[in-house]
DNA sequence: CGCGGGGTTGAGGTCAATCAATCAATGTGG
DNA sequence: CCACATTGATTGATTGACCTCAACCCCGCG
């Protein structure tokens, strides 16, 4: 077995959010996982989809989006590597929202009836599998408020330190410089903003000091700053460590 | 027993989102619940709390809230009769947001070692809990969007279609008449608006012809137009039955 | 070399916030 | 029973944050 595979991410995952133990790990190890690349904009899967299949983020970064009426698109949160992004569709039937790559990204599929069966046999594992279905519930709601209540340039900051704190969580970056080659109108659509707006608050961040963008790649200058700036407290994420 | 006990009104909660069976509600019966009342207004847990009981929402409106750095608040969701607003707290120890009631509200208390054990023992019970956070989750997702990329007059127009079809679906309406004494503040903060533009936003859905109010009084006059107007799709409530 | 995607910039417009009253309904103490 | 305070709804005027439109630039790529 690799150094890091598939499932290695995904247990890697479940320890930081709830305590497993060997032999939980053992089984683990045992979920067949089919792995595949994706470019990034890519639909995995849609709203009105009953899928059969759940996946976990192996690398890139991954999105549950909805679109109004009118077409307009809003990204409801963000997934990480070793995060389960459609968990839910283990018992809910129906998709109510869609599932994109936000950058290219490598995804590891697990077939629901394997899942639903370890959750049965294994508490451990199905209150590991429930807790982070939660931890994503606590996201949302930290996303409704930044959304909802906070200015373009704070609600920029606490996106930004969310994502850097996730990655950091998961070992995907050193010293708060992100290599995330995500776009700014994924941005926008994560805030509720135009790509315009977030052009110039990106800008407005940088002036500051707090981040500094070479290409793709964001880097949280004045982590303390940022944090502040961003009106960010990691309770919300529920990470068994405090902070950094 | 009395014709409508705390504990019907939670199983017929969970009978709309979930298959219960005959031997299920025997269980679920034994649950020992504490009733109390409370008045509009009141924080029935709040954010950092460590609770060691769940309720369940027997009368009124309860909202999850979160406050910003600068005091600004934003209510994430509604929760309304047979809802369990905090379950997570089964799972996630330490409190992410405050449960407040919106109106005077008639609340359950339920031991979480109590549920637990429940959980452990009756797989499907647990099951049912754990769609009934992935509901949640669901409405909070639609939130977020709600938030994020509609204009206030939709918004508005999708959080009363929410409402009333939520209040509907467990029985407590008539006719798209809710008799709902949810202030114009509160609304605010659940739409992120100002209360001024939540009042001049009510006045252009009375104007249209879509909503009559007579005190805490809202009447869907026109529910297809209202629907319309709010952009409003039922998938995301993960009902059973289609829609009315 | 033209093309397209993503980033950047400027100007003008609009939706919603803020500020500041007013008013109605309700409650309270003297 | 009345003066007074409080809560919530309403209105008008002004301000401001963010959007839209329309360029232009840069760079990788067929």
């Amino acid at each position: 077995m690799p150094p890091t595979s598939s499932s290695d991410t995904l247990i890697r995952k479940l320890q930081t959010i709830s305590d497993i133990r060997e032999a939980d790990i053992a089984v683990l190890k045992t979920i067949p996982i089919q792995e595949k690349d994706f470019s990034a904009s890519h639909d995995l899967v849609r709203e009105g989809d009953r899928p059969v299949y759940s996946f976990v983020v192996l690398d890139g970064l991954v999105g549950s989006t909805k679109y109004t009426g009118d077409g307009k698109r809003q990204i409801t949160s963000f997934f990480v590597a070793g995060d389960i992004p459609d968990l839910h569709g283990l018992h809910l039937s129906v998709m109510d929202c869609n599932f994109s790559t936000l950058t290219p990204a490598r995804m590891g599929f697990m077939r629901h009836d394997v899942l639903r069966n370890l959750c049965y046999q294994h508490p451990r594992i199905a209150t590991a599998f429930w807790r982070s279905t939660l931890i994503d519930a606590a996201i949302y709601r930290e996303w409704v408020t930044n959304v909802g209540r906070r200015e373009a340039y704070t609600r920029m900051a606490h996106i930004l330190c969310e994502l850097i704190f996730r990655l950091k969580s998961v070992g995907r970056i050193q010293d708060h410089v992100a290599d995330i080659p995500i776009t700014q109108a994924a941005l926008g659509d994560a805030l509720g903003l135009s790509t315009v707006h977030v052009n110039r608050t990106l800008q407005e961040l940088r002036r500051e000091g707090l981040i500094a963008t070479t290409g793709s790649r964001v880097h949280a200058i004045d982590w303390p700053g940022l944090t502040h700036a961003g009106d960010f407290d990691t309770t919300y994420l529920h990470q068994g460590n405090p902070a950094a």
